[in-house]
DNA sequence: ATGGTTTTTACTGCGTC
DNA sequence: GACGCGGTAAAAACCAT
């Protein structure tokens, strides 16, 4: 008996749960005594005729949230057109005046009336475009803030990326370039400057463009806007290698001290400041009795042990020139 | 396109644990 | 014998011209 309590009560909920559409539908008929089903759309119920079963309450109503007494009052009141699109960038609710000197009955317009339109033609496509630019400039900003929180750099980077890309965009750069690309170019150019320098490999990881398109539009937008980016200072690197390599205060103020001298012996022009860092670190390293490998270092710097070698060892020579002289 | 510079790749030998 | 390290030559990448 408690077995057949439990099935109809399942066969219900299953009723419920699937075809919840169809449930002012003619056919359906109440779990209980198989008396038909009304829909009270005021209460938002179904219910059973026969037993007064409620099968369903609490239904969304879909219905209009006004009431019309008569046809005139609903004809003011429904408000409905076009169903919206994705497919277009506005969703279909720009307007768009026609191109035809007709009125709606297919008149001619006087010439006046023409001249009008054409005014009106002109501003509403100002206005068109002026929204498009706004929207690229939206998209761009999101993915310069998603992928500046995936690089870790901070707010201020994030805020001199959008002005580079705001830039960009007012100097009419963005034709023939992918959105996508300039805001990379933007945050890679902004991170430089605030010295946050992140590597090009580092920019690919989360960008969605290729290298050399990314290398490009960088190009582009720091000649087309003179933006003055110095080359990435190689202390800026050394905070974030030696907390990955786990290394201590003493390692990262040695590494510091070893760039230094390297500046002053003029060997930083040319080379790599990844490499230059990644060689203070491991040589710094070595001074202080503290283990890395060469390949540990290569792995999060990601520079080749080559050359991490080479430049290690000029680290070490200009270094040594000054506690000489000193 | 070209040439010069830097970096990477690939391979080798040496010493140590 | 695996590993870390140093060195080399050639290839590749980069950059200015």
């Amino acid at each position: 008996m408690s077995e057949t309590t439990i099935r109809t009560s399942d066969s219900r909920t299953e009723q419920l749960n699937s075809q919840r559409t169809e449930t002012n539908d003619e056919s359906e008929h109440c779990p209980e005594c198989g008396g038909s089903l009304v829909n009270d759309s005021e209460r938002g119920e179904t219910s059973c005729v026969d037993c007064g079963l409620v099968v369903e309450e609490d239904e969304i109503d879909h219905g209009p949230e006004w009431r019309a007494f008569d046809s005139s009052e609903k004809d003011r009141k429904s408000r409905v057109g076009a169903p919206t699109t994705t497919m277009m960038h506005d969703k279909g609710l720009s307007t768009n005046i026609g191109w035809q000197n007709k009125d709606a009955y297919g008149r001619s317009l006087s010439a006046s009336q023409r001249k009008k339109m054409q005014r009106l033609r002109t501003w509403n496509e100002r206005f068109r475009t002026q929204n498009s630019k706004e929207r690229n400039l939206k998209q761009a900003l999101g993915e310069i803030d998603r992928m500046a929180s995936a690089l870790g750099l901070p707010e201020n980077v994030r805020e001199t990326a959008s002005v580079i890309y705001r830039r960009a965009l007012k100097e009419d750069l963005l034709p023939g370039r992918s959105i996508e690309g300039v805001a990379t170019a933007a945050l890679y150019a902004a991170a430089r400057q605030a010295n946050y320098p992140r590597s090009l490999d580092e920019m690919e990881q989360v960008s969605r463009v290729e290298r050399m398109e990314l290398t490009r539009t960088y190009r582009y937008i720091i000649r087309e806007l003179s933006l003055e980016v110095a080359p990435a200072d190689p202390e800026s690197f050394v905070p974030r290698f030696t907390s990955d390599l786990d290394l201590s205060d003493e390692v990262e103020r040695t590494a510091r001290r070893l760039v230094e001298a390297a500046r002053e012996d003029g060997l930083l022009s040319g080379k790599s400041p990844v490499g230059i860092a990644a060689a203070a670190i491991y040589a710094a390293a070595l001074l202080s009795n503290e283990r890395v490998t060469q390949s540990e270092v290569s792995e999060v710097a990601d520079i080749s042990e080559v050359t991490i070698r080479n430049r290690y060892k000029e680290l070490l020579e200009a270094d040594g020139v000054q506690n000489m002289a000193a």
